[in-house]
DNA sequence: TACAAATAAATGTCTTACCAACAATATTGA
DNA sequence: TCAATATTGTTGGTAAGACATTTATTTGTA
């Protein structure tokens, strides 16, 4: 009596699988970095500001397609983790740069290194073709 | 000076990508959905209901797949704006029961038909056989 | 029966995400 | 020049997701 309707609807929607799948691939990721005591998404802002130390954050913001006031919070707690810093911008004092510290320099190679493992082990569940299409319709899909 | 990188690294992972596609689908459903005055997550949340009346909170937040803390919240805010009930079940103290509001279930035919226009106006941006590589691979992704 | 273990849902905390409003600063254009 | 306008980053609000803890109840077993 009362069983689980395993066919409910919401798992027609695109919009619901996305979700859900990303919610899983998202817990894999953290799970992992959880040893650095870092999210995913602070690795995402960590791995940019490592690729451009020094950038404005609004390019930082601009480039990861991240609202300000969302990455204004992930910064402060990566500031509280002394991983990184804001500096005034000398051109611009409505500005700001951001800087890694030492600290993050030490250990940033090391994540990033887990972080290629993850993204390797997912991929190689896939065929080429099959990934690359999958691949295709993301890319199709983020350009709106 | 101080261009962006196009190509800074957060880009080049599964997870990162995942989000940042998965925001921007949620957004085009938000859009749609706020003349309902509801979000994705309380469509699914109502569109489950719908399909099982009367299912048991316990139930339902295993078929959707969500945390019992995520659904409670969910549903607190559904039945705030008399879209649905919690009744007490009858055969455990323990356990809740959840029900479409008769206000509900005037306007879930409607919202559904929205569901299902914005589902196909983003499959009908692809070929067939693109979106099947695309749904293969994300349910592979969910198992797991 | 009595009591320990398991289960159901709620609560509190943290993180991410979005939006609107705001303060400080820069740019513009009359 | 200087007032209107635009831009930068922060703050505050709301929602969602995850996790740990808590309370009430049920189950299982000694």
């Amino acid at each position: 009596m009362n069983e689980i309707k395993t066919n409910s609807r919401p798992s027609k929607y695109v919009c619901y699988k996305l979700s859900r799948v990303m919610r899983k691939v998202h817990r894999y990721y953290e799970n992992s970095f959880s040893q650095y005591g870092i999210t995913p998404a602070q690795f995402y802002v960590l791995s940019a500001v490592w690729e451009n130390d020094g950038v404005k954050f609004k390019d930082l913001a601009k480039g990861l397609e991240m609202d300000g006031s969302t990455l204004t919070s992930i910064l402060d707690r990566l500031e509280r983790q002394d991983l990184l810093e804001r500096r005034d911008d000398p051109e611009d004092r409505r500005s700001l740069l951001v800087f890694l510290t030492k600290k993050a320099k030490q250990s940033i190679v090391e994540i990033t290194c887990l972080a290629e493992k993850l993204n390797q082990e997912i991929k190689g569940r896939f065929s080429e073709e099959e990934y690359a299409a999958f691949e295709r319709v993301l890319e199709k899909l983020s350009q709106e």
